[in-house]
DNA sequence: TTCCCTTGTGTTTTT
DNA sequence: CACAAGGGAA
């Protein structure tokens, strides 16, 4: 430490850019050197108001007065925002200490998602919670699958009227878990449609939660309740609670009840806990979170929990923030106060008015166009929607145009069929007992279908070793040499001769003959299995490799194979959901019509629609300088054929009634009245464009 | 028992 | 359109 005192008399004030708020939740209960924790502090933290960097100047003003970095818990909401705020901590360590930073911040080890950190803790403390460390970890649709074998195990696949699907079930099983409700409540408030089959439901999850610990597996809410339960524990809570001197969490209000039934009982008295949030920007009810975390935090604390409030936001010109707030206030229940700005602009947000979805897609690359024009890279630029499936036009225009873009949200990399294909390879040879793995990779033999799997796979859970076992069972009829090769192949990997990450090429020297067998597509799909090989060799381990790629998929796809390098400029295509806490000089939103945003399935109680509401908010308090609200009149249908002609019409969102209007400036774009512009059926009239020739002529 | 084809239904957002 | 479930041929 004496390293750090004596850098201490040269620092820079590092604190001096920070306003009296910022400093405030910054220097909360850091007394000095060496000194306890402190109380608990609530940080509320509006839209742009600095919340990440007054965040990481807190854990860097720890550090700098010798806190312990390697006893720090910081718990943020995704992994991207994670590796984000070490960064900053490391950058303002570095102007304090100097070349000692790097050392200090490499040492911030316990920084991650809650997900995250439940994974490592629960395989350090496995053994006296009665787990087997060597779990593996079933993402969303592997958890699925295995509620699915339930469900037809017990015969609900055959019921007179429909039972819930696989992917309902689970959700039900989910928001139970997360908010810590019982069964029949979860049925009546969030899903009152399936109540009539609780007693269905609640004999399906029961052999849901036996399967998963026959085979050894963890779902994503099991690193939280695992979690949980283990702090119940006062001894185990002490354990693991002292291991942090510590803890920061982010996004408070996205989280739900375990998580914070966790966080209380690693610190009841509340020492050293720092949550951040803002109620404003609640937006993952769907997953139990609950805003009533952040409300009721202080309270649980005696004395209780001091607050900062952050109301100064340094991101959106005032016009942007007039319209952000116009929308917030007319919610029905708000919390925190309504934002401020000093950086004055003449420009309104825009509130456009196209014709179709089509039209959208021009206006949107013709702006996009003109900004690069003027300076602005496409990289600062975003598009933001509701739905995944609503940037589908702009996309095949942004590709006709040649633009590259980036979308995060929606379909995943890992999501398609061979990438899941071999991951279940690898995760069946990490963990044979996983049925789900081992289900799904017998199925890719031809002449192998759910009954000799399922076959194979009872004997196998019979036994001690069961790899041993798959060696030695009968083929099925019909497998012949395909199935020698899956056994040699699983065999190998099992006993991990080739070592990481050379088995993964063997794993694919398995799969491929079959990719070319199943997919019309094998060769494009080839170089996906390329690039997973890749991705495998930036890990340590098989076990890292698989733990990590499930918590944290990586989260983008864009027009081109691969991810663009970092150098090369693209636009951003996102989510909203997926834009948490990020922000861009322009900002398109897609779609704000009613039915979109709000979407017509978030529309059913009340709260649903506040959540909608807050989407909207969140959305447009992303943007700096710029923000285009765009609203297709009519959309056209799916399910028909190309040239079909049915559609709907869509009117703005009911979050921008007419009192909001004066906020906007509205334009119909294109600007020219439809009596002047050729439509486009006239256009086809003009034999010979000459204008466009002479042009042609000097290109 | 597998596999392919038909018919009917529901359908966001993510760790 | 994408998925679940059932029918029928090999």
């Amino acid at each position: 430490m004496a390293v750090l005192r004596s850098a201490l008399d040269s620092r820079p004030n590092y604190l001096e850019a920070l306003n009296l708020e910022q400093r405030r939740a910054v220097e909360h209960g850091v007394t000095g050197q060496d000194a306890p924790p402190g109380r608990p502090l609530l940080v509320i933290a509006g839209a742009g108001s600095g919340k990440t960097n007054t965040l990481a100047h807190r854990v860097a003003h720890l550090i700098v007065n010798g806190a312990d970095p390697r006893r720090i818990l910081l718990m943020t909401f995704s992994r991207r925002a994670s590796a984000e705020m070490a960064r900053r901590v490391e950058r303002i360590c570095a102007n304090v200490l100097g070349k000692d930073a790097a050392v200090m911040t490499d040492a911030l080890t316990w920084a991650g998602t809650f997900h995250g950190i439940g994974a490592r803790l629960l395989r350090e403390y496995a053994e006296q919670i009665g787990l087997n460390p060597d779990f593996t970890i079933h993402d969303r649709e592997d958890s699925a699958d295995l509620m699915n074998l339930a469900r037809h195990q017990l015969g609900f696949s055959k019921t007179e009227s429909r039972f819930p699907t696989k992917g309902t079930c689970l959700s039900i099983y989910s928001r139970a878990v997360n908010a810590e409700q019982p069964l029949d409540e979860v049925l009546l408030r969030s899903f009152p449609w399936c109540a009539a089959w609780q007693a269905q439901l609640r004999e399906l999850f029961a052999a849901y939660v036996e399967a998963k610990q026959a085979q050894n597996v963890l779902d994503y809410d099991d690193l939280l309740l695992y979690w949980a339960q283990a702090v119940s524990d006062t001894v185990l809570a002490q354990d693991i609670g002292s291991k942090f001197d510590h803890v920061l969490v982010d996004e408070y209000q996205d989280t739900n009840r375990l998580q914070s039934s966790i966080l209380l009982a690693l610190k009841p008295e509340g020492r050293g806990l720092t949550v951040v949030g803002d109620d404003a920007q609640a937006i993952y009810s769907f997953r139990a979170a609950t805003v009533r975390n952040i409300l009721d935090f202080p309270s649980a604390f005696t004395p209780s929990a001091d607050i900062v409030t952050l109301d100064r936001n340094y991101r959106s010109t005032k016009p942007i923030l007039a319209a952000a707030n116009g929308v917030i206030d007319l919610a029905s229940e708000r919390f925190t106060k309504n934002l401020w700005s000093e950086r004055d602009s003449a420009e309104r947000p825009q509130l456009v008015l196209v014709r179709d979805e089509a039209e959208q897609a021009n206006y949107i690359v013709e702006r996009i166009l003109e900004n690069r024009e003027g300076g602005d890279l496409l990289k600062q630029q975003a598009v933001l929607f509701r739905t995944s499936s609503h940037s589908g036009p702009l996309e095949v225009e942004l590709t006709r145009r040649n633009i590259p873009f980036v979308k995060f949200g929606g379909l995943k990399f890992l999501d398609s069929a061979h990438i899941k294909d071999m991951l279940a390879a690898l995760r069946f040879a990490q963990n044979p007992r996983d049925r789900v793995a081992g289900f799904r990779l017998m199925q890719i033999l031809p002449g192998v279908g759910p009954s000799s799997a399922q076959r194979v796979l009872d004997a196998m859970a019979e036994q001690a070793d069961p790899i041993a076992c798959l060696s030695k069972m009968p083929a099925p009829p019909r497998s012949g040499e395909d199935w020698q090769s899956f056994v040699r192949t699983m065999h190998d990997l099992g006993a991990g001769q080739a070592g990481w990450p050379a088995e993964v090429g063997l794993a694919r020297q398995w799969y491929e003959p079959h990719l070319d067998r199943i997919h019309e597509d094998a060769i494009t799909r080839q170089a996906d299995l390329l690039q997973l090989e890749q991705i495998a060799s930036g890990y340590p381990s098989r076990e890292r490799f698989l733990t990590e790629l499930t918590l944290d998929p990586p989260d983008a796809t864009s027009d081109q194979a691969g991810v663009p390098t970092l150098d090369e400029d693209y636009l951003i295509l996102s989510t909203i959901h997926s834009a948490k806490g990020q922000e861009w000089k322009s900002v398109y939103v897609l779609n704000v019509v009613d039915g979109c945003i709000p979407a017509d399935l978030g529309i059913g109680t009340k709260d649903d629609l506040e959540e909608e509401r807050r989407l909207l908010y969140v959305a447009m308090t992303r943007a700096r300088d710029r923000l285009h609200l765009v609203t297709p009149q009519r959309f056209f249908t799916h399910g028909q054929n190309p040239r079909g002609d049915r559609h709907v019409y869509a009117s703005r969102t009911r979050f921008i009634p007419a009192a909001l209007l004066t906020h906007f400036q509205s334009v119909v774009w294109p600007s020219v009245p439809a009596s002047a512009a050729p439509g486009r059926q006239e256009v086809k009239q003009v034999r010979v464009d000459v204008g466009a020739r002479m042009r042609g002529m000097w290109r």
